[in-house]
DNA sequence: CTCTTGTATAAGCTACTGCTAATATGGTGG
DNA sequence: CCACCATATTAGCAGTAGCTTATACAAGAG
C-alpha cells in the first residue's frame, strides 16, 4: 500500500513552494517502523531496558514481576521484541533467557548519549 | 528511587530463577518514550526523512504532497513531531519551515548503521 | 503415567491512535 | 476593509494495539 502512492512522480511537477522531496527508501521504512514501533510502548521499552541492564540473559518470569504487566502480556510483548530483531532468545531447561542484541544497544545507548547532551 | 516499584508487594522476596532487575529510570523512559513514539509511525516517520533529507528547511506545503495524507494530518503529525524534539519550525512569511534536530539525526544515523552491519 | 511449573497462544474487550472534514487563525495583497 | 493563501485546531469516527482471562504446550519431578 505504501508504494504506489508517490511512484508518479515525475509527470506534473505541481508549482511547490520549494524544493521537490527525494522518496524515502520504503524497505529501510519497514525495518526501521519494526524496531520503532516495538520499542515504542511502555511495557516493551521497560522489558528491553531491564534486558539491557541484567546482562547475562533475563528469563521471563523474573521480567513479569518487574513490569507489572500479567505473565500473558509479558510473552506477548517478549515475542514482538523478538520478531523486530531487539532480543535473542535460549532456552535451558524450562526456561527461556532473553539478551538484547546490538540493535537495542545502539539505539538506547543512542537515546542515552541525546538524553546527556541537550538538557 | 529503587524498592517501592513493585507496588503489588508480595512482602517475600519470592525465589526467583534468576536476579533481581534494576529500576529503570521513569524520567528517562517518560522521554525516549514521547521520541520513540512520535517517530513510531508511517506518517510520521516518512515526513522526518523528508525533512532531514532536505536540510536547508522543508515546509508543509510540501509535505503534505509527498506523504498523502491530508493538510491537516501532516499538521499534526508535524506538531506531535515538534513536541518530542525531533523537529524545529521557524516562520517566514506565512510559510513555515522544519528542520530536523540533533535527535533526530542521530537516530536516523544509528537506524542507517544498524541495517547496514548486520544482513 | 500424572502433577506442577514455566512459557506460549487464542479470544475478546477497551482504549487509544491517526485519519478526514470542517472550522479557526494569521499573514499578504488587492 | 475583504479575499486568499498557508497552517493550526477541533470534533468525530474507524481501525488497531495491548491488555486480561482462559487454555494449550513443554519439560522436570515424583
Amino acid at each position: 500500500m505504501v508504494g504506489d502512492a508517490i511512484t508518479d512522480g515525475t509527470t506534473k511537477d505541481t508549482e511547490t513552494c520549494c524544493t521537490p522531496l527525494e522518496d524515502v527508501d520504503s524497505d529501510a521504512m519497514a525495518t526501521d517502523l519494526r524496531v520503532l514501533t516495538a520499542m515504542g510502548n511502555d511495557t516493551r521499552y521497560e522489558l528491553l531496558r531491564r534486558i539491557s541492564n541484567a546482562d547475562d540473559g533475563v528469563c521471563v518470569c523474573d521480567l513479569e514481576a518487574a513490569v507489572g504487566v500479567s505473565q500473558s502480556a509479558v510473552s506477548q510483548a517478549l515475542s514482538r521484541l523478538y520478531t523486530a530483531g531487539l532480543v535473542t532468545r535460549r532456552k535451558e531447561g524450562s526456561w527461556r533467557y532473553y539478551e538484547p542484541t546490538e540493535t537495542t544497544t545502539a539505539l538506547l545507548d543512542t537515546l542515552d548519549d541525546l538524553r546527556g547532551s541537550h538538557e
